[in-house]
DNA sequence: CGAAAAAATGAGTGATTACTCACTTTACTT
DNA sequence: AAGTAAAGTGAGTAATCACTCATTTTTTCG
């Protein structure tokens, strides 16, 4: 799997147009703001921790905001990778025959995402309330496009008779709370104590399927 | 019901020791530092807000970050307030007869509480992950208490036959992932669509029940 | 190589920060 | 009303902030 998940790597490649002190900064950057938030890191101290000048980040970048929106950024693009599965609505009766399997391989990718740019991600949802263009990008990508689309393959397996009649919007939304209820739990809010993923997991996609499915 | 939900008005009358300038400082603070953030909130901007000057913030709190805890702390205990609803293991069978109607009365409880302070709430999750005795406390009394006493209650429908067999701890999660998620989307992500209450609030019911109960 | 361009530097900018303190005003007690 | 304690003030503090810019270093390329 040649899936290009890792943010930072996406980042550091960038049109091949960045030098080693930009992705220094870069790196220095998500580190500081992940750990204490942007408002209360100063560019100083990301200058030192990536051992390059003051001045020279904001060669690169305008202001600190600047540095902020470019690392996020590119982190809400990728919020709906899931689903650009190709043509959604043809290629999934092959790909995954039952909403079950669909959930199933969701959760995972989602967990493999979340686990592999958890700092990016924690600086997001911290920064998401206070940054006007970050609220934009989010509810651009994630309420148009990932929920539409979320909910158009909801759709399709109730036109398929597996799940229960509903406004997809409300499954949709029962569905990710569950998942990333448990995602959050898992990797963000208590990582610390002892989980059964694999029993997790299946829990957690089983609930869901027996809240939504049509036969019991 | 006189029920003391209102953490603001909690604040304002402590112990009636408080002057009318450091209210003041209060409800300014909590309106500053939930619109644009504890580190990106200026003393002198409270001060300008609350009328006072910035001398008399220091003369009531040592410093920022005792006005912030002054502000949250008492946010927390009030986190475990729907599981003391007098004694509840033997009470409990006469109040709720079924798990279903313990969740219904928990999410009209957890919504008020959210509704009426939403402000100190958003400046609560936003601050915990930085001040680790906002930390501690969160853990302290939703991870031991709240979450203990939730699974206590579970446990309790499940010996009745109620619910199905499973770790309590994860029946919690699942049930809390629902009715959270349902509450933090309703009034916190995107609260400005319009929501249909009653009946979203019966269905994110619904599918709880559907995933835990016993009889399908 | 050598010249031009790009990258990096770090001292310096004025503004703002959280916080102090000598002093004034207000409130309370008798 | 006088005396005392508490509350409030605002100019002042050193530190730090994001950001600039003239200069130096490095890279590119004919």
């Amino acid at each position: 799997m040649l899936e290009e998940d890792l943010i930072l790597q996406q980042l550091l490649n960038e049109d091949d147009i960045l030098t080693e002190k930009q992705k220094k900064i870069i790196v220095a950057a998500i580190e500081s703001f992940s750990e204490k938030g942007f408002a209360a890191t100063s560019t100083s101290e990301i200058a030192k921790k990536a051992g390059v000048a003051e001045g020279t980040i904001f060669r690169h970048y305008k202001t600190k905001k600047d540095l902020l929106l470019s690392i996020v950024a590119p982190m809400m693009a990728k919020l709906l990778a899931p689903f650009i599965l190709k043509d959604i609505n043809k290629v999934l009766d092959r790909q995954f025959e039952t909403y079950e399997d669909f959930l199933r391989a969701m959760v995972e990718n989602r967990r493999e995402f979340l686990v592999k740019n958890l700092p990016i991600i924690k600086i997001m949802l911290q920064e998401i309330p206070f940054q006007p263009e970050l609220r934009e990008q989010f509810k651009e990508h994630v309420a148009k496009d990932t929920f539409r689309r979320f909910a158009t393959l909801v759709e399709h397996y109730q036109a398929k008779g597996q799940l229960i009649e509903m406004p997809s919007m409300s499954a949709v939304r029962l569905s990710a709370s569950a998942i990333f209820g448990f995602l959050l739990a898992r990797y963000l809010i208590v990582p610390e104590i002892e989980w059964d993923d694999e029993t997790e997991t299946e829990r957690t996609i089983q609930f869901v399927m027996h809240g939504l499915s049509r036969k019991a």
